[in-house]
DNA sequence: ACAAGTGTACTATAGTCATAGCACAATGAT
DNA sequence: ATCATTGTGCTATGACTATAGTACACTTGT
């Protein structure tokens, strides 16, 4: 299974956090239909959050489809998830996110983004 | 002065966006030390946002030392405030860490960094 | 049948963000 | 001196996020 990781310091709350990274992974195929994803207190555990938490971002992929729980034995991904897991609107919905957050932190540590931008090409190689 | 813009979708809360843009501003030299910035009210109708939440954006950059508010007359930037207090060295390092944990994240999420970067090029308008 | 593990549901508390509205104090122009 | 403009300070409200704790119901393996 996938590792969850949650940045605390971000403004993106952690229910999101948690939800984008399972609907990346099924997305991509690290997870997949029919997988059983770690029970709510297992998740509340690792990632040093209370249940409720894991309960939002669970019931929140419920509601889009992505999940399918049974109570007492576990949540699991949904059958035919897989394909529309991700929309292309919704993809560029979290790069945005992804990138508004980063840019902002940037900006206040007092960086313009054309020095990011050339910053980040370096990595590339 | 500067065109002051808001996300109002973005999970970066406005008194945040607000004082991120003046940071930028003073540090790229388009907003000069001793310069007034507009009045809390004037900004806040310029946004469309509470006066309320200005005035958080600037008591938050006056906490920093980079305002300097006169009762009754205005809010500017304080004189010294454009030199940063960092050296080359420390900010590259800054930047080096923030770039290694932003890309981290966009990979968790399954995005590629030749998109991330597409995508941050076309935030430069 | 039982026990352990699982999801469900609820209440209560607390912090942050943003809005709304009001009264007061200092400045600057006239 | 007066008045419009500016910043200051306060209370109250609402939405959202997260935590804490409890009780209950279903599933699975024994």
């Amino acid at each position: 299974m996938i590792d969850f990781v949650l940045d605390k310091r971000s403004p993106v709350p952690f229910y999101r956090q948690i939800a984008d990274q399972v609907l990346a992974g099924v997305s991509r195929g690290a997870i997949a239909p029919g997988d059983r994803l770690p029970t709510i207190r297992e998740m509340a555990v690792n990632l040093e959050v209370n249940p409720n938490t894991v309960v939002k971002a669970y019931s929140y992929l419920e509601m889009m489809g992505v999940l399918d729980t049974q109570q007492g034995s576990g949540v699991y991904v949904r059958r035919g998830a897989a394909s529309g897991a991700l929309s292309e609107t919704e993809r560029r919905r979290m790069l945005g996110d992804l990138c508004r957050d980063f840019v902002g932190r940037a900006q206040t540590l007092g960086f313009d983004l054309a020095e990011v931008v050339e910053r980040l090409e370096q990595m590339r190689g």
